[in-house]
RNA sequence: GCCGAUGUAGCUCAGUUGGUCAGAGCAGCUGAUUUGUAAUCAGCAGGCCGUGGGUUCGAAUCCCUCCAUCGGCUCCA
């Protein structure tokens, strides 16, 4: 049938079939190769919209002939149709892209190079109040910050592993001119941080080793996979390597699922899912290592996530190549899937590198490794915060957390006088005192997503008050400057409390 | 990297088949106004039409190169 029809495509896929059944589906006069079901009926469809088309693959295959998909989306309601296009045009606008430029949070520079973020000041600033938070939390879970170089020897990677695996695929390396050395831009922090754990003689006391560093890594991302903060070329990880004993790697995974699940809670992250990422058995020669290590290292995880009463799925042949992983899947606005915070038994590395403590026998033994980053990379955690919130953060962690709208003139001593007193309060504080009308400036104000705007006028200077408005919410009457910081103070510690 | 699309003022966008096509709104600046919970009025200023070539008497407009962005594919240590 398919070859009267000269439909190749519909040949390779028949012959490729396995279980010799091969079902026809009709739909009026259209026949088409298919397992079913089909619709019962066209008759549901009835409004329809062609959304985009795109190349892909033949099979998925990049080295075959990319055909073109046409997308489209049908309802069996024209009104029905109308809601989702409202509803899709409502998802672009938390586009993270969209809002880090208008809350002036990040930019791109042609000319610093493409997938390279610039961080303007109040990103900047944000950024640095999540690193501050996490740095909190695990100064609690008993980690210890390290710093480490933004290069390497080529030789570090050589031994990692990495070179071989991905040398020619990434950025290429630095020369220094007389020595003739080589050098790469850190793709991870890894092998840094196993040789600060080579630096010193460990014994099975000194264990678990819990080393962190927000580290900036470079990474040669194909051109077309960038993606405004989502997928970048140069990212910091809030990263961390946990070196342990085998009988410790189970507690300590259960303590990174804690932190995971911390954070996650305090940003009010609750809508994600739980990937653990397995090898594919039918393709083994794409990992490294032992398979001995890798089962005991796959059980590790599953075990662990049981534990903690975890609602996992299970993907094989999406694991590390030196290991298998537990990862924390996010959507943006427009439904597409991120990795953000990722959780990695690795015993590889603690072998490439040689690394070792003295065990209560008194005999040398290796430890186990995990590789950590509960958000992930900064970058891809930010822009999937401003997905979720549409720009509107928590107070702790919003840019401006209060604007001061004199309604006149006349007031802005008196609300400079505000600004003052709230500045001194350790709350961050901006005055609107261009000369427009009160109406004016809220929209403004509003539209910055500031989350408290304080009306002052004349009622305020004779109470010392100001006229709380909550952005989106408005009016919520007058409070005194005393009161209204403390109820600041408060919602922040309610926000960050863990 | 691949397929397809896009690139015009700080931002969002108009510019019909190449011929007063350098335009609007917002933002900015200046002035007037002194404002009470989502846009006060008026004036002014802003652009090598992404880059480099080409076609043409004439290019924002047509062709090619490169750069960047967007939607997918592939990839994601």
């Amino acid at each position: 049938y398919f070859s009267e029809k000269g439909d190749e495509y519909k040949i390779e896929q028949i012959q490729d079939l396995e279980d010799g059944t091969i079902s026809f589906y009709n739909q009026g006069s259209f026949t088409d190769l298919c397992r079913g079901p089909h619709l019962q009926s066209s008759e549901s469809i009835k409004a329809i919209k062609l959304l985009s088309i795109a190349g892909a693959y033949w099979r998925g295959d990049e080295k075959r002939k990319q055909l073109t998909r046409v997308y489209g989306i049908s309802f069996p309601k024209k009104t029905m149709l109308d809601e989702y296009l409202v509803l899709l045009e409502e998802a672009k606008k938390r586009d993270h892209r969209k809002i880090g430029k208008e809350l002036q949070l990040f930019t791109f520079s042609q000319k610093v190079g493409q997938g390279l973020p610039l961080w303007l000041p109040k990103g900047a600033k944000l950024r640095e109040r999540l690193e501050n938070f996490l740095k909190k939390v695990q100064k609690d879970y008993g980690y210890e910050p390290v710093i480490t170089p933004h290069i390497g020897q080529k030789e570090l990677y050589v031994t990692s592993g990495h070179y071989e695996k991905y040398g020619k695929d990434s950025f290429q390396p630095i020369k220094t001119p007389s020595e003739n050395e080589e050098f790469l831009l850190k793709p991870m922090n890894c092998p840094h941080h196993c040789e600060i754990y080579k630096s010193s003689r460990k014994t099975f006391r000194d264990l678990p080793v819990r080393l962190a560093e927000f580290g900036t890594v470079y990474r040669y991302e194909q051109s077309g996979e960038l993606h405004g903060l989502t997928r970048v070329r140069g990212f910091t990880q809030d990263d961390a390597h946990i070196f342990c004993r085998p009988d410790q790697l189970k507690e300590e995974f259960i303590k990174v699922i804690d932190i995971v699940l911390t954070i996650f809670k305090a940003l009010s992250f609750s809508d994600f899912t739980t990937q653990i990422s397995l090898r594919d058995p039918e393709d083994k020669e794409k990992y490294i290592g032992s398979d001995e290590n890798w089962e005991k290292s796959e059980i590790a995880i599953i075990e662990a996530c049981d534990e903690k009463g975890l609602d996992t799925f299970v993907e094989l042949g999406e694991a590390a190549f030196y290991g298998p992983k537990l990862d924390f899947m996010v959507k943006d606005a427009l439904g597409r899937e991120w990795q953000l915070g990722t959780i990695q038994v690795d015993y590889n590395l603690p072998e490439r590198f040689e690394l070792e403590y003295i065990g209560s026998d008194d005999k040398r033994h290796r430890p186990v490794m995990i590789h950590r980053a509960p958000f992930g990379s900064l970058e891809r955690f930010v822009a999937v915060m401003i997905e979720h919130t549409a720009g509107k953060f928590p107070l702790w962690l919003t840019p401006d957390q209060v604007v001061i709208l004199p309604v006149s003139e006349k007031y802005v001593d008196y609300a400079k006088k505000v600004f003052n007193f709230l500045n001194n309060s350790d709350i961050r504080t901006l005055i609107d005192d261009r000369d427009e009308k009160v109406g004016k400036k809220i929209r403004d104000n509003e539209l910055k997503k500031i989350p408290y705007l304080l009306i002052v006028g004349e009622k305020e200077v004779e109470g010392n008050t100001v006229s709380i408005r909550r952005q989106g919410e408005g009016d919520q009457g007058s409070m005194t400057l005393e009161d209204f910081a403390s109820f600041i103070h408060k919602e922040v510690e309610l926000q960050i409390q863990l």
